[in-house]
DNA sequence: CAAAAAAGTTAGGGATGACTTATATTATGC
DNA sequence: GCATAATATAAGTCATCCCTAACTTTTTTG
């Protein structure tokens, strides 16, 4: 709504770094663009230019040497990106049991282009059927039981 | 376990233009780079690009004027990305609701990322939820009533 | 507080991928 | 055999992403 001019669209890999960005924040306080750079394996010149673009963009407040932070905008893009990494992981690794490891790798592929309405439903299914459920413990008998048998046939 | 020269990964654009392939295969015996270039909507030379790659690839048999087909590589490849493509627009239109088109533009989206073992588990619960219903008309009316619960709280 | 270490920036490249238009070439139906 | 429809090639654009090397700024610390 608030910005008509389209070329703040963000690539997959932007969105990383904007994510990440975020992520920092949330466990240390304060971003360094090292720790950008460490997170994500990528040189620091890399996310010199990544944080430019974002700055471009309007999701970040940067000036060189100078302290990172989000923009109001860049929170609430940021924060979208995070959550639904968070949604698709629980989903892929409580919902499906998928191994923790393969669950984190594959929401991050699929965090940049999921719709949020469709992480809206995965979220919804999880707790209707998590609802009827005792405990987390129970669906997982239930269903890795299930699958097995489906293995066999 | 054929090959071991890895010069073979297709990207997702690549995927794209063998699940086309063998679509149209299916639908009408022959394949024209026509039909592709009007299917993916880009250029015929776009076309011709993409089929050299895919020929060098192993995926295609493929000389200038010549029939397009399929190898044995690439019939395997093609059918795992269209069964991908099936089960995940079936999953998000009858099991999450989505509507028919963006339940297909997301599967587009999502098969070339999303990992076999999460698709079978995909399908598992599927077909674990639709067994405890009497149809799919069940599941609609149940699942969508919660949903919309939720919305609420 | 000055010098060394660490962090950050800039400049300059290079690779890839995915398209395009414009110009040839081939195939085939009449 | 020739026109035309289908294909192919050439050459180039554009965007994304990343790197190294050299430089500047900031921080740390003896």
């Amino acid at each position: 709504m608030s910005e008509h001019f389209d070329d703040n669209k963000l690539s997959a890999s932007l969105e990383d770094y904007l994510e990440a960005v975020l992520a920092v924040i949330i466990e240390k306080k304060a971003v360094r663009a090292k720790d950008i750079a460490d997170r994500l394996s990528v040189s620091r010149s890399s996310v010199t230019g990544a944080l430019q673009a974002l700055a471009a963009k309007g999701y970040i407040h940067y000036a060189p040497y100078d302290v990172i932070s989000l923009t109001d905008e860049g929170e609430k893009v940021a924060g979208a990106i995070l959550s639904k990494h968070n949604a698709l992981t629980k989903f892929f690794a409580e919902m499906l049991l998928i191994e923790p490891e393969l669950a984190e790798e594959t929401a991050c592929k699929m965090e940049h282009s999921m719709p949020e309405e469709v992480i809206e439903r995965l979220t919804c299914l999880y707790s209707f059927v998590m609802d009827s459920q005792k405990d987390t413990k129970e669906w997982s008998t239930k269903f890795s039981n299930y699958c097995k048998k489906q293995k066999k046939a």
